[in-house]
DNA sequence: CCTATTTGACCCCG
DNA sequence: CGGGGTCAAATAGG
């Protein structure tokens, strides 16, 4: 067993981090050169990002799996909190929860986790090559900037407990600290950092700089996707920069994210690599089986 | 009409 | 008790 872990430990690392190195050694050399245009290369520092992103958790999973392999598994805590049904306490009548005072029932019913895989970097980059849904923001005590909170957009439709914090560093400007929490569990074929089916979205974090002078903070995340034609061009990739922008009360247009998994996501075991799925799926944490009910069923809400 | 974001309320935990 | 994470109503925008 252990040595099965270390087997795929090494597989993991081969992969993953030599496809970092390389995606490195291209950077280099566009960097190297003048006139090239610069979004290949911090679409590169993405990927490469992402990669060794990717790189850690698997690693911190596995150690997590085999530090819990054969006793006890105390330490796996993924699991989604079960008495919080409604055992003791009563919901809320039924109906009117509309907006009479503050509202009751089980909100808020949720699972703290504790020590899941969880890392952090700094990066100038919001961008990476998961599908993310803002889901909060928060002023932090002693920090200049809120936070922002993201989980997986296929939390609902396929129980990726994926999720992410981002947080402006208030000394480099520019800079983000990304913290991202639990490992992805959906397939989705745009995290293949493979083939140029990347669909770079942008993600463009502003916020307000001054503490709190109005009530409405001016915090904005446009997530643009731009327009990456799905044919086979050379240019594959054309993706704008993420520049942070402080604007104050401009006004701004987000584009809502598109989700470009048409159909395909049934055969999108491809080139995910059965050792990532495994291993996800292995991760401890996945005590849906009922979540096979809620087909992939993506927004494909294009012309009802 | 639909889905994503905003934003204040709510809840857990230190 | 309060900070921080999450929920969900309201809103925005297609």
């Amino acid at each position: 067993m252990d040595t099965t872990n270390k087997a795929i430990k090494l597989k993991v690392m081969n992969h993953q981090l030599v496809e970092g190195h390389e995606l490195a050694t291209k950077l280099q050399q566009l960097l190297s050169q003048p006139g090239l245009g610069q979004g290949s290369a911090e679409d590169l520092a993405a990927k490469i990002l992402e990669t060794f992103n990717k790189a850690i958790s698997i690693l911190d999973s596995i150690e997590h799996l085999s530090s819990s392999s054969s006793s006890s598994l105390a330490a796996v805590e993924g699991s989604q909190n079960a008495s919080c049904d409604n055992d003791g306490k009563f919901e809320d009548s039924g109906d009117s929860r509309k907006r009479l005072g503050p509202v009751k029932g089980k909100r808020g019913c949720y699972k703290r986790k504790k020590r899941s895989e969880t890392w952090t970097t700094q990066s100038p980059i919001l961008e990476d090559t998961f599908f993310w849904r803002k889901y909060g923001q928060k002023e932090i005590l002693n920090a200049k900037f809120p936070r922002s909170y993201f989980r997986c957009t296929h939390k609902y439709t396929q129980g990726c407990k994926a999720t992410k914090q981002v947080q402006k560093v208030e000394l480099e400007p520019g800079m983000f600290s990304i913290t991202y929490m639990g490992s992805h569990t959906c397939n989705t074929n745009a995290a293949i950092p493979k083939v140029n089916a990347c669909d770079n979205h942008h993600d463009e974090i502003t916020m307000d700089m001054e503490e709190h002078k109005s009530p409405s903070l001016t915090t904005s995340m446009k997530e643009e996707e731009e327009n990456h034609r799905h044919h086979g061009s050379s240019t594959g990739n054309n993706l704008v920069w993420p520049e942070i922008v402080f604007e104050e009360d401009h006004h701004h247009h987000h584009h809502h994210q598109a989700i470009y998994v048409s159909g395909d996501t049934s055969t999108s075991i491809n080139v995910l690599g059965s050792q990532e799925l495994m291993m996800f799926g292995d991760g401890g944490d996945f005590e849906f089986s009922d979540n096979e009910h809620y087909a992939i069923f993506n927004s494909c809400s294009n012309l009802s």
